[in-house]
RNA sequence: GGGAGAUUAGCUCAGCUGGUUCAGAGCACCUGCCUUACAAGCAGGGGGUCACUGGUUCGAAUCCAGUAUCUCCCA
């Protein structure tokens, strides 16, 4: 069989894909297995693949296919979010590039669009995941605005809002005024921006005085209602009870007292804008005062301002200062560092608006929510995370769960012709209860308007693990009852409260059940100067392209080899080579074996024997440590011990050891046997490495159709003997003792020569040794042998007698290192085992080990000091 | 301003309830090799007062307190 030398992922990533594709193994239905199952974090239709969803997908199919092959009904639920605000945005964007202004359009129309829009553009990462191997099972590709994701929404609605947990009410929202809408504040990116501090000057009425404020901006100057002082400031206890002019509008505002301002703080007195500001706000509840809101939801000024009505804001913080200047209002102007919101959708100035809003009260829904992780009913990895979600939990504020937008499931609450409104289902069911609601028997569903908002994209998608299911609309379906609650969740910590915090709480709520056992948290990708990955940027390389050039394996490798649990990644381009080096090297063993020729007459020889046995010992205890690894969800450190044991134990020990001569054959046993260690360690190698391992597995031997590595049970690990392993170091410590005096003399390999060995060492794996060193033979001896090389393991002595290319100096120095070294190490052994309290109050398990250390360095000592003498 | 976490080799990180896994790994670096599976490789090597200062202890990277620096979350 010819074999390149380089192995090449694109020609076979397709194959393979297709044909797990094409013999249905991503497709599970319930039977009596035990169900393994992991909803995907649905990307957003608007998006491209991206180096997040590449770490986070790359977990996710590791964990999937690893459950698979330990025989579990192994079920990864694809799908995409409908993001409301991102998506809309995009098509009205499109739309007007089209010389379409959206509103001119219909709701229908509009929505069209959208859907036109969503069929040609979100299923691009789904697309973008098969590159990458992922073993979803695509019959089950879910969008949450499929008829029936949207029905159990609705229906979620209406069940919270007959619960009395849903409720109308005004709040004070930050406001994207670009995209038109409420967003969360979890949506909100908080700035530091240079601006300014203007001091401004307020007349006291009636009086010939003056009180300054300051503020950042002085365009809510026209809403203030109220200028508010702390209590006990004794610069203002004058004013108590006095009333001041709020300069251009000349509106009489009292001065209130609260302990809220901060006294150090600019001048000690604060303007209140409470239609503008959320601390205002609460204030100006407080104090029952007037709410005067003077902006459009554009941003401009509307005609409760009074002054620059239809100007923008910030235009208008330009002309206001300039007309308080004029009024000789402004006491002075400072440069000054805040932090301002910005529309993660839109990048736009947030703008604290009073609106009226759809809640969901979240206090009674967090309490399971938070309860059931802290009691690890749902566990996080790392677990560090409980900390900051306990935090969030106890503090939780009511979900503003309205957006205004038309993207999305479209808030089912019907006002009714003489005032109020119903909550119901549908537009028949709306009809009926607005019947009985009103007596009026005569209404139509033309009679009733339907809230024009849409539901929060996270009102969706909180419900993911279930209404992927079907389990609200049919809560006792085989599927859902088989399925739920799934295992693990691979999602980033930014979204541990505004999605996973709220599927706790939808799974307690409605199903009485967390939706999964394991939230495993994912770093941010980063690049190498820390900066987080983004188009914007430039920073990110295309996945696409990654994986062109180092396959899907090797960028897997790449992305778990920089990816500690919860940590921030620091991707580098050269972890993906890394990764393709490595299936390289693979690649290259497996060509090694495949070239060797089988000699049925060979006798299987003594070193290839030891070396299986101890490779038998040495697979079986890294499949259990590794299985412990995966296990506590430390996948990267799991990674690491595969790529040792292939790299470092089979291919640099293991192989070599076995590896005929040149040309020469190999005897049966030795040659099956090495053929069934490349069956385990692509079987261990596959989560990881999906491609290159089913394309290695399939050429082990001639396999049938239909058979697939990635069907195959995952080896397990039996019980190994750690003397065995624990003997073999030794082997290699001599080995590498041998190897080091070629290096240091200059001696190539292919000159061979004897070994002595005086002392005690593991003669059983004398062929091994001769083999790997090239060593004519290996005697034992009782004398020391003048003139030779030595190195030490244990308390083993080995000579190797090099005649005149042993350079005395050289040695000489090197072997009074050595005593200098041990000699100190000796005194501090000494130290602690003449300190009393030591030998009396540390354990005789300890004391011992002690002991050992001083007995084997006095003879190491007594050896070198001897040695040295022979030499001088 | 409130809270959480971090600080170990040049870089990224392990190091669990104090003691032979105690100072580790990978990468990077240095030296020598195109040795016939692999130069996308092989064989070696150097490199750290475990942020700082105290304390507890026979014994501290590990526990406690304080200091410094950084990161994140909330306001």
């Amino acid at each position: 069989m010819e074999i390149p030398a380089k192995y090449d992922p694109t020609l076979i990533e397709d194959k393979w894909y297709k044909y797990w594709m094409d013999k249905g193994f991503f497709h599970s239905e319930p039977d009596d297995r035990e169900a393994y199952t992991i909803v995907i974090p649905p990307p957003n239709v608007t998006g491209v693949l991206h180096m997040g969803h590449m770490l986070n997908n790359t977990i996710q199919d590791i964990l999937v296919r690893r459950a698979r092959m330990q025989g579990k009904n192994a079920c990864w639920v694809p799908g995409t979010d409908h993001a409301s605000i991102a998506t809309e945005a995009k098509v009205v964007a499109k739309l007007r590039e089209e010389g379409i202004d959206k509103n001119t359009l219909s709701r229908e129309e509009f929505l069209a669009h959208a859907w036109e829009w969503k069929e040609k553009h979100g299923g691009i990462i789904l697309e973008q995941l098969k590159k990458l191997g992922a073993s979803c099972d695509w019959e089950r590709t879910k969008f949450t605005m499929d008829d029936n994701m949207s029905e159990s929404v609705i229906k979620v609605f209406v069940d919270l809002y007959n619960k009395g947990l849903i409720y109308r009410g005004v709040r004070m929202v930050n406001w994207d005024p670009q995209a038109k809408t409420a967003v969360s504040d979890e949506e909100v990116n908080h700035k530091e921006v240079q601006s300014k501090l203007y001091y401004v000057r307020y007349k006291v009425e009636g009086e010939d005085s003056f009180v300054t404020i300051a503020t950042t901006r002085p365009e809510t100057i026209l809403g203030d209602t109220a200028v508010c002082v702390h209590p006990n400031d004794e610069r203002f206890k004058k004013l108590h009870g006095k009333k001041v002019i709020v300069p251009l509008v000349n509106r009489s505002v009292p001065i209130i007292l609260d302990e809220y301002v901060d006294q150090e703080f600019g001048t000690g007195a604060l303007k209140i804008t409470p239609a503008h500001d959320i601390h205002d706000y609460e204030i100006g509840d407080k104090h029952n005062l007037e709410t005067i809101d003077i902006f459009n939801d554009d941003g401009t000024m509307n005609e409760k301002a009074q002054l620059y009505v239809g100007e923008d804001r910030f235009k208008v913080r330009k002309l206001i200062v300039k007309d308080l200047e004029a009024a000789n209002q402004i006491v002075k102007i400072e440069d000054y560092i805040n932090k301002v919101g910005y529309s993660e959708r839109t990048d736009a100035v947030i703008e604290p608006k009073l609106s009226m809003q759809w809640f969901c009260n979240m206090e009674d829904l967090a309490k399971p929510a938070l309860e059931h992780v802290m009691n690890d009913d749902v566990q996080f990895h790392p677990a560090k995370f409980k900390n900051t979600y306990k935090h969030w939990m106890e503090n939780v504020k009511d979900w503003c769960v309205s957006r205004q937008l038309w993207w999305g499931q479209r808030i089912p609450a019907y006002y009714l012709p003489e005032g109020g409104y119903v909550v119901a289902k549908s537009d028949n069911e709306a009809v009926e209860i607005a019947k009985e609601k009103t007596g009026n028997q005569n209404l139509t569903i033309a009679d009733l308007r339907q809230d024009d908002d849409v539901l929060d994209t996270w009102f969706s998608s909180w419900l993911w693990p279930i209404s992927v299911f079907d389990g609200i609309n049919n809560p006792d379906n085989k599927d859902y009852n088989y399925y739920y609650p799934s295992n693990d969740l691979v999602t980033a910590p930014e979204i541990l409260f505004f999605w996973v915090a709220r599927m706790i709480m939808a799974g307690y709520e409605y199903k009485g059940e967390k939706p999964f056992k394991n939230v495993y948290l994912t770093g941010i990708v980063r690049d190498q100067q820390r900066r987080k990955m983004s188009k914007s940027l430039g920073n990110s390389p295309d996945p696409i392209d990654l994986m062109k050039k180092y396959g899907a394996d090797g960028v897997r490798v790449g992305m778990l080899l920089c990816s500690p649990a919860g940590g921030d990644l620091l991707f580098d381009e050269n972890l993906t080579e890394q990764g393709r080096n490595f299936g390289n090297k693979i690649w290259n063993a497996f060509r090694l074996v495949k070239s060797w020729e089988v000699d049925e007459t060979l006798e299987q020889p003594e070193s290839a024997k030891k070396s299986i046995e101890w490779f038998k010992h040495r697979l079986n205890s890294e499949i259990a440590n590794i299985n412990d690894l995966y296990e506590k969800f430390r996948l990267s450190d799991a990674l690491m011990a595969v790529y040792k044991l292939f790299w470092d134990e089979f291919s640099s020990w293991y192989l070599e050891l076995v590896k005929p001569a040149y040309q020469k054959p190999i005897d049966r046993k030795s040659y099956e046997e090495t053929l069934e260690f490349f069956n385990i360690l692509v079987k261990v190698l596959h989560p990881i490495m999906p491609f290159l391992t089913e394309e290695i597995w399939q050429l082990i031997e001639e396999r049938k159709e239909g058979e697939s590595l990635m069907v195959e049970k995952m080896p397990e690990a039996e019980s190994s003997d750690e003397n065995i392993i624990e003997a073999f170091e030794r082997v290699k410590e001599i080995i590498s003792g041998v190897r080091n005096v070629r290096n240091e003399n200059n001696i190539p390999q292919k000159e061979s020569f004897d070994l002595k060995v005086k002392g005690d060492y593991d003669k059983e794996y004398n062929d091994c040794i001769a083999k790997m060193a090239n060593l004519t033979s290996i005697e034992s001896t009782d004398v020391k042998i003048d003139g030779a090389v030595t190195f030490m393991v244990k308390s083993a002595e080995f000579y190797i007698e090099l005649g005149d290319l042993v350079n005395v100096e050289d040695e000489l120095k090197k072997l009074s290192e050595e005593l200098k070294y041990n000699k100190g190490f000796l005194i501090s052994v000494q130290k602690k085992l003449s300190n009393e309290k030591f030998v009396s109050g540390a354990p005789e398990k300890v004391v011992n080990i002690e002991k050992q250390k001083r007995d084997d360095a006095e003879s190491k000592i007594k050896v070198l000091e001897e040695r040295i003498a022979s030499l001088k």
